[in-house]
RNA sequence: GGGCGGUUAGCUCAGUUGGCCAGAGCACCUCCCUUACAAGGAGGGGGUCAUAGGUUCGAAUCCUAUACCGCCCA
């Protein structure tokens, strides 16, 4: 039995952890069905998910679990951001509160500490993800810096960078000098905010120098860059300032002589330049130029050979060039300025205007536009297969406006400022030559075996250093992974990152093997812990390193270690520099007589700390072995132009979004082919917010369509943002945030997801509020409940239920709802399938609530109590069939209630509900014609109950009721439903014929096939009937003049689709019928009156 | 400055090819503890669909302008 109270706590513990042990979230590549493949837009590592996510997971939920009842191969794939600035920034906060800061740390610790908080978030945020009842499959879980993203990552640059689509360049960057970081365009979010703009006044000079007298007046907001300009533009048609074309201005304030971004020297005496880009109307119609610190200035810059003069550090505070400035912040050096300036006099004005300010999204300081190198992408490149993709509708926006504001950034595509000075994130695989200067980037592909590959990922991903030991790469490789803690990192990267066995790497002694055969190996003569003074040093290091890779034979000379030497120096210097941590007396090794005097030394004691590191005999020399602690390989990098191995990686880190940008397809198996990869992308569905439709979708778009030549996603739903019920965002520093797992608690996690669903109508934000929740938390209930009725009448009446109808003696009223539920089942599927979830939502909660519980479940009760065997028969038969397919439809809304009641009913194909079939459309369970009849039924109700309002009849009073049918049809119906009527309008008699006449002491409620004549005897008021009927006639007399005017207008009748047409004319038949028949009971009644 | 969207019952919102005398939930009023459900049932009040024009037989729905609100981009 079923409890009698709906808990959904209990209901909703249980369900999950089921189904993933039955494994129904998780798809085969190799089942033949088609697929259906949706990727999580990855949450951040940053903290816990918000109502926002709540909505998008939901939404892609339905879908998902839609489509998987209706037959797909079906595949939702989550996964994690490592969202690089906002979770150092969350790490920051952290240090801060130990009152340390990242500089402490340092780079690697620092990273180790976030690796620590990344489970912490990442694991809260799938506990939540797991209570909303998201049926993705976890199986197939990643995570931005897993070991096969990160390398999909570099394979990505990689390719782009030989393409010639990343480059590295000096430009104007936004730069956010709280993180000290570049930031890209998306990142600066513009605030009005109160200003002034200044009037300064440049004074012209002659050719010596000297000033004329004469001023050019320039306007700004910002006078502190002034410092950094090299030269003022006017309009080359600008009459007021023709003649000073050419002419030079002397630059107050700053230094004489300043230096320029490549080291320069710039003097205060700048020229005036023409350029189209200035605007005569605007300010004065001269401007400073400032190439180092605006991007407009910067392009003038370009075009007139200007140099460029950087003022400021990395923290915005004035540098060498800003003379006496220095060492101010760029806020107090502006007041500064424009004291002096005023004490001058060169101050012409100050205006108060307001302008937009740029500020740092994560940080919030003022972006400082600072000229910087960085990597950048060439967007406009990429963006034109995106274009065409969005242009041809291959990928649809839905709602479909998002399209125009997609198209509209794409087509004014910007360079995507890729690099970031940050800590956290995927390293920019690219290493400097420190011998030529060439930028060399790598990837895996520079390495044939695929240990080799794995070994070379491992060290991109710092797991091992470049000069590494086989404990290292032991340890790594035989250790829980991260990211799948039921596989080992060398699980990973075999079954997730290359698809293949590696048995070059399967156990300790095949590794051992492959490190000794394929690296070189480095010799380690100091233990560890050695105190600097004791340390074997350089020298001795590189001859046994010549020695242990066989470079210089089992004994050798002095020649012998020299040439080989020579041939080699260049790597043993690179890996000794790193392991000594700087080389000495490299000298010896450069000089064959030295060399001959030292390597004798060392093999008879005659040095410092008398040490022997070689036997001689002859002349020649052999190594003692036992001197070597400890064997270590090298990971060889070379330079591409030199060949040198002095090679230092790139300190910055990538934007997140560069590796968002992979998601659909890095997540599948790419750059490898893998059976994931070829029957899940391209992916079905995106579902994310219209806030990063930058960021995220164009960038998906543009890196899918170039690496994968194929759209990474057919459809893309934009939904809306969660705002609080006075339509205000949620913020925490608000306090207005509405905590998705405190709603769960308190409502039900089934409870959220219904309103979420239904509030989210395309192309609006959703304001939510609790009581919003708590109204379809109700509806929940009345499910468990309708449920309980249902199950508990056919706990006692098993043996009737059937699941095929078409054997039973169905009743009007069960035709009645089975034609609803087939109207329902096909609306709803449209509505899904055309994203309308509000639709979806409301069509489903009128059905179930306002078709299937007010009436059907009330009609069948006198059956399902009183009825004969034939009679329960159908009806319990009917109830099940209709609840089992409402429970399906529902499903995708409301996962756990519906397995729970699902689970008790009689006949189920599969073992869960998840995998169960979708309904389709049955046409031999559609009566148009008895379900119209009971329609009319049901209005015929309603009014005999309006009577009972309208006379103040208590329920308790059971009536007498006098049906007069219209016609024998429905004279059928309501002798057929007799009891059910009895009981729906409380009535105590009920007589039906199409020729009743209305007894004495009666009111009249007319219906369009039949009236109701009830006996309300000793209650019945003349006067109040004859109002209440005069009310009716008047309405139906007001809606006749309206039906009248549009068919007495030839246009109408002329022009209007002829459906409408005749809808019209049989709407106003039926009225002038009831206006007939009301006007005579009136008349009736009037008499009635006079006879009292 | 450019673009997009919104303005419908007290509140939150539906209303998709123009054909309803405009709908839902919540709130409100009346009655009812009837054995699925008081987290319920029956009934009810409440809107000149922002404003002004226009197109049309017909406009909440299409067009134009205005007002206010929001967002995005520069």
């Amino acid at each position: 039995m079923i409890d009698k109270e709906y808990n959904h706590s209990d209901i909703e513990k249980k369900w999950y952890s089921r189904w993933l042990k039955e494994g129904l979230f998780t798809p085969s590549p190799d089942d033949p069905r088609p697929p259906f493949t949706v990727v999580l837009p990855p949450p951040n590592v940053t903290g816990s998910l918000h109502i926002g996510h709540a909505l998008n997971i939901t939404l892609q939920d339905v879908s998902v679990r839609y489509k998987r009842m209706k037959g797909f191969n079906t595949l939702w794939l989550p996964g994690f951001d490592h969202a690089g600035i906002a979770t150092q920034w969350v790490v920051n906060k952290q240090l801060q509160q130990e009152g340390i800061s990242r500089f402490d740390l340092g780079r690697e610790k620092f990273i180790e500490r976030v690796w620590q908080w990344v489970p912490v978030a990442r694991d809260t945020i799938k506990r939540q993800i797991e209570t909303i009842g998201a049926s993705c499959d976890w199986s197939r879980q990643r995570f931005t810096l897993d070991e096969g993203f990160a390398r999909a990552v570099r394979e990505a640059f990689y390719r782009l960078y030989k393409e010639g689509l990343i480059y590295k360049a000096p430009y104007i960057v936004n730069w956010d000098p709280k993180d000290k970081t570049a930031i890209s365009d998306l990142e600066v979010e513009y605030q009005e905010e109160a200003g002034k703009l200044w009037y300064i006044k440049y004074p012209i000079v002659d050719e010596n120098g000297d000033e004329t007298g004469e001023y050019i007046t320039v306007a700004t907001t910002r006078p502190e860059t002034m410092l950094g300009d090299t030269a003022v533009a006017v309009n080359p048609n600008d009459e007021r300032y023709k003649s000073f074309i050419g002419k030079k201005v002397k630059l107050p304030l700053a230094p004489e002589k300043r230096v320029s971004w490549d080291g320069k020297e710039v003097s205060n005496l700048i020229p005036i330049v023409a350029d189209d880009y200035v605007d005569p109307e605007f300010g004065t119609g001269a401007v400073k130029i400032t190439p180092a610190h605006d991007p407009n200035d910067f392009e003038v810059g370009q075009r007139h050979n200007l140099p460029i003069v950087v003022v400021m550090d990395e923290g915005a505070v004035m540098n060498h060039n800003a003379g006496k400035y220095q060492g101010l912040d760029r806020y107090e050096a502006r007041k500064q300025i424009v004291s002096d300036l005023k004490e001058l006099g060169l101050l012409e004005k100050e205006e108060d205007i307001t302008h937009a300010v740029g500020h740092s999204q994560r940080s919030g300081a003022v972006v400082e536009p600072y000229l910087s190198t960085q990597w950048f992408v060439d967007a406009e490149k990429l963006a034109k297969k995106a274009i065409q993709v969005v242009e041809n509708k291959e990928i649809r926006f839905i709602p479909p406006n998002w399209e125009k504001t997609y198209l509209n950034w794409m087509y004014n595509i910007k360079p995507w400022c890729i690099s970031r000075q940050i800590w956290w994130g995927h390293r920019i695989p690219v290493w400097e030559c420190k011998k030529c200067g060439n930028q060399n980037a790598f990837s895996d592909n520079l390495f044939k075996t695929l240990g080799e590959k794995v070994i070379f990922n491992m060290y991109g991903d710092t797991r091992i250093k470049q000069v590494f030991s086989f404990e290292e790469v032991k340890d790594y490789l035989y250790s829980q992974n991260f990211t799948h803690p039921d596989k080992t990192n060398l699980q990973f990267y075999e079954k997730v990152v290359f698809n293949q066995e590696i048995p070059q790497l399967k156990d300790s002694d095949t590794l051992k093997e492959f490190l000794n055969t394929t690296y070189p190996k480095v010799p380690v003569m100091n233990p560890p812990d050695t105190e600097e003074s004791k340390k074997v040093g350089f020298v001795p290091h590189a001859v046994y390193y010549l020695y242990i890779n066989n470079l210089i034979g089992k004994s050798f000379t002095a020649e012998d270690v020299y040439n080989a030497y020579q041939q080699h120096k260049d790597e043993i210097q690179f890996i000794y520099d790193l392991e000594l941590n700087g080389i000495k007396r490299a000298e010896i090794l450069e000089d064959k007589g030295k060399l001959e005097k030292w390597l004798y030394d060392h093999a008879y004691g005659n040095c410092k700390n008398g040490r022997i590191f070689f036997t001689e005999n002859n002349g020649r020399y052999s190594i003692i072995e036992d001197l070597i602690l400890q064997i270590k390989y090298f990971l060889k990098l070379q330079c591409l132009s030199c060949g040198s191995h002095h090679l230092k990686q790139e300190d910055d880190v990538l934007d997140t979004w560069f590796s968002s940008g992979l998601w659909p397809f890095g997540t599948l198996g790419w750059p490898e082919d893998t059976p994931d990869y070829r029957t899940f992308y391209p992916t079905s569905l995106l579902i994310t917010g219209f806030d990063i439709i930058f960021f995220w979708v164009a960038r998906m778009i543009m890196m899918g369509m170039h690496f994968t030549n194929q759209k990474p996603f057919s459809d893309v739903y934009i939904h809306a943002l969660v705002r609080d019920e006075k339509g205000e965002k949620m913020a925490k520093t608000k306090g207005n945030v509405i905590d998705p797992l405190d709603i769960v608690k308190k409502y039900g996690a089934d409870s959220l997801r219904y309103t979420l669903t239904a509030l989210a109508a395309q192309g609006r934000d959703i304001r939510l509020s609790e009581k919003r929740i708590e109204g379809y938390k109700h509806f929940a209930n009345k499910i468990w409940n309708a449920s309980r009725f249902v199950l508990s009448n056919y706990e006692n009446n098993k043996d009737f239920v059937f699941s095929d109808l078409s054997k039973l003696e169905l009743s009007y009223d069960d035709k009645w709802i089975l034609t609803k539920l087939q109207e329902t089942i096909q609306l709803a599927q449209k509505y899904i399938e055309d994203y309308r979830y509000n639709d979806y939502a409301g069509l489903l909660y009128d059905f179930f609530w306002h078709e299937y519980c007010d009436w059907y479940l009330e009609l069948s009760k006198e059956r399902v109590y009183k009825g004969d065997d034939k009679e329960k028969s159908a009806a319990m038969s009917t109830l099940i069939y209709v609840l089992d397919k409402s429970l399906r439809m529902l499903h995708p809304i409301m996962p756990f209630l519906t397995e729970e009641i699902w689970q008790k009913l009689p006949y189920r194909e599969t073992d869960y509900l998840p995998v169960a079939q979708y309904p389709e459309v049955d046409q031999s369970l559609i009566f148009e014609e008895e379900a119209k009849l009971v329609e009319k039924l049901k209005e015929l109700i309603v009014s005999i109950r309006n009577i009972r309002a309208d006379f103040g009849i208590p329920p308790s009073k059971k009536l007498n009721i006098h049906i007069k049918s219209y016609s024998p049809q429905f004279t059928d119906v309501v002798k057929q439903m007799e009891q059910s009527i009895k009981l729906l309008a409380k009535g105590e008699s009920l007589q039906v014929g199409e020729d009743i006449q209305k007894p004495p002491n009666t009111v009249v409620a007319v219906s369009s096939l039949a009236e109701a004549y009830i006996d309300v005897a000793d209650t019945i008021d003349v006067d109040k009937e004859i109002a209440r009927q005069e009310k009716q006639l008047q309405d139906i007399q007001k809606s006749i003049g309206i039906s009248e005017k549009k068919l007495s207008n030839e246009n109408f009748v002329k022009k209007a689709p002829p459906q409408v047409v005749e809808k019209e004319k049989q709407l106003y038949q039926e009225l002038k019928e009831k206006y007939q028949k009301v006007k005579q009971i009136l008349e009736r009644l009037k008499q009635l009156k006079s006879e009292r």
